[in-house]
DNA sequence: TGGGCCCTCATGCTCAGATT
DNA sequence: AATCTGAGCATGAGGGCCCA
């Protein structure tokens, strides 16, 4: 089929030569959820499944030293270092996931760039470079995805050093997997000095010399092994359980997360995605095993998830508002006066059921802002103003349909203009919508009850499962 | 029982926000 | 301004289901 000229793109009046519109979170609340997200797990990301990858951070980090002590790699603090040990790391189990299918089923599951090492490895065995493996390694790659978490749990220090705990771990793993005397400095001839010098030269030569070990070397295999992602030894889950509840509010939202009935609100949200598994553990099962009156961190986590809460409500009926104007738009060709959306039979329904959700939501933010100050493990992470401002939008939207439209575009203005970035939706005599950025479902977007963004409650279950809580592994279909 | 199609979800990249 | 970081989102691989 060949290419033809009229599909090509072409300039048209509608299409204004300066940058696009910012084509996520148009009304701006993507920041204060996440800083709420970060009082009940701190360090956490969305990203953040497999804690074995905690252990190869540190096993990372001690082969990125050896190699920049042995002053063969660039000096770049080890950064070369860390990333060519770690695309060594993902093809060695990528390779024994293909030799030995069934034995290492669960090895690869969202461990970063182990699609892309296959495919290097099915196209004659590529060695993995800049240019055929993760791009952005640094961030993207197993050890930058949890590098966060690492840094909080002091596995790492902030130049991505081995930090106290990361040895504490280093030990126990080494333990675990037989190979005593990993951080010996002598030349003891130990087994664990062994494996980490032997991989410490297999990184440099890598690095300088672009050396690529051909299929049959062992090593592949005896990098793999000890490191493989499906299976944690016990004392090193142990301290990986420990550094994890070193901090109190972590460590209780945990403990609660593996109660049996909290496992069993999770399984069963699990059919209406990650939100829901926010949506309901939070609320049907950790809020009503709190004990406000005896624990102090308990109170903290009622009052986050009760932010939390209303935060969603308001943030997603705001949205729903905005999506409506969209939607609106849309129908419309693009253009619009203001008026008519008030008057579209269609959208009055669910301006009003808005407005009216709005003000129970709204108030019940309001509430919780104001007893954020005498919390500080809730207010140290939250500031207040963005959180008022959008209780204030709440309420004002609240008040009538005509209200809420011109809250939700004032805001959308104000988020666009502090990004640097153009409107969605232009206003003026007539409102038009900017290109691509239109919403053509048959009917009007509806008020949803889903939360917008993430608390990483699944996340936390991926870390318990993989640390030996049973009901929450990964389901990959066996029996 | 085999083939094909559709849907789901993991994966990797892009872009926005934060920080220096 | 440049760099670093994180979530959103497009994409495509793979699994399941349906039909022949």
């Amino acid at each position: 089929m060949s290419l033809q000229a009229r599909y090509l793109p072409r300039a048209t009046p509608l299409d204004p030569a300066e940058d696009p519109p910012g084509s996520i979170d148009p009304l701006g609340t993507l920041g204060p959820a996440e800083r709420i997200a970060e009082v009940l797990f701190p360090g956490f990301t969305a990203r953040m499944w497999r804690p074995r990858l905690l252990t190869f951070a540190a096993v990372a980090s001690l082969v990125a030293e050896r190699v920049r002590a042995s002053g063969i790699g660039p000096e770049d603090g080890g950064l070369a270092a860390r990333l060519g040990f770690e695309r060594l790391f993902v093809s060695a189990v990528v390779r024994q996931q293909m030799r030995e299918p069934d034995k290492w089923r669960r090895a690869t599951r969202r461990l970063p760039g182990s699609s892309l090492a296959r495919r290097a490895l099915r196209s004659g065995d590529v060695p993995l470079g800049r240019n055929n493996f993760l791009k952005g390694q640094a961030i993207n790659g197993p050890f930058g995805v949890l590098a966060r978490l690492a840094r909080h749990l002091g596995i790492v220090d902030e130049d991505n050093r081995l930090g106290r705990s990361g040895e504490e771990l280093l030990l126990a793993w080494s333990t675990d997997e037989q190979l005593p005397g990993l951080l010996d400095e002598d030349n003891s001839g130990a087994p664990g000095k062994q494996w980490v010098d032997r991989f410490s030269r297999e990184t440099a030569a890598h690095l300088a010399k672009g050396q690529w070990r051909s299929p049959g070397w062992s090593g592949w295999r005896e990098l793999a092994e000890p490191l493989r992602p499906d299976h944690i030894g016990r004392q090193e889950g142990r301290v990986l359980r420990q550094l994890l509840d070193r901090d109190p509010i972590r460590a209780r939202c945990l403990e609660l997360l593996c109660a049996p009935q909290a496992v069993a609100v999770y399984r069963a949200a699990g059919d209406g995605g990650r939100s829901e598994q926010d949506r309901k553990v939070l609320l049907e099962a950790v809020l009503p095993a709190l004990s406000v009156n005896e624990r102090e961190e308990d109170r903290v986590i009622d009052l986050t998830i009760r932010l939390a809460d209303a935060y969603e409500r308001v943030a997603s009926l705001l949205e729903t508002a905005f999506n409506s104007l969209l939607w609106g738009l849309t129908r419309r060709g693009g253009q619009a006066r203001p008026v008519e959306f008030e008057a579209d039979k269609q959208l009055q329904p669910v301006f009003k059921s808005v407005c009216r959700q709005l003000a129970g939501a709204g108030q019940a933010l309001r509430n919780l802002i104001d007893r954020i100050p005498a919390v500080p493990q809730v207010g140290d992470l939250n500031p207040i103003e963005p959180l008022d401002a959008i209780a204030f939008h709440a309420q004002t939207g609240a008040e009538n349909p005509a209200r809420l439209i011109e809250t939700v575009i004032t805001r959308h203005r104000d988020v666009q203009v502090s990004k640097g970035k153009g409107m969605w939706i232009e206003p003026g005599d007539r409102w038009t919508l900017m290109p691509s950025l239109g919403l053509a479902s048959d009917g009007p977007p509806q008020p949803k009850v889903t939360y917008l963004h993430t608390f990483r409650v699944p996340n936390a279950y991926s870390f318990l499962g993989e640390l030996g809580l049973s009901g929450v592994e990964v389901p990959d279909g066996e029996t």
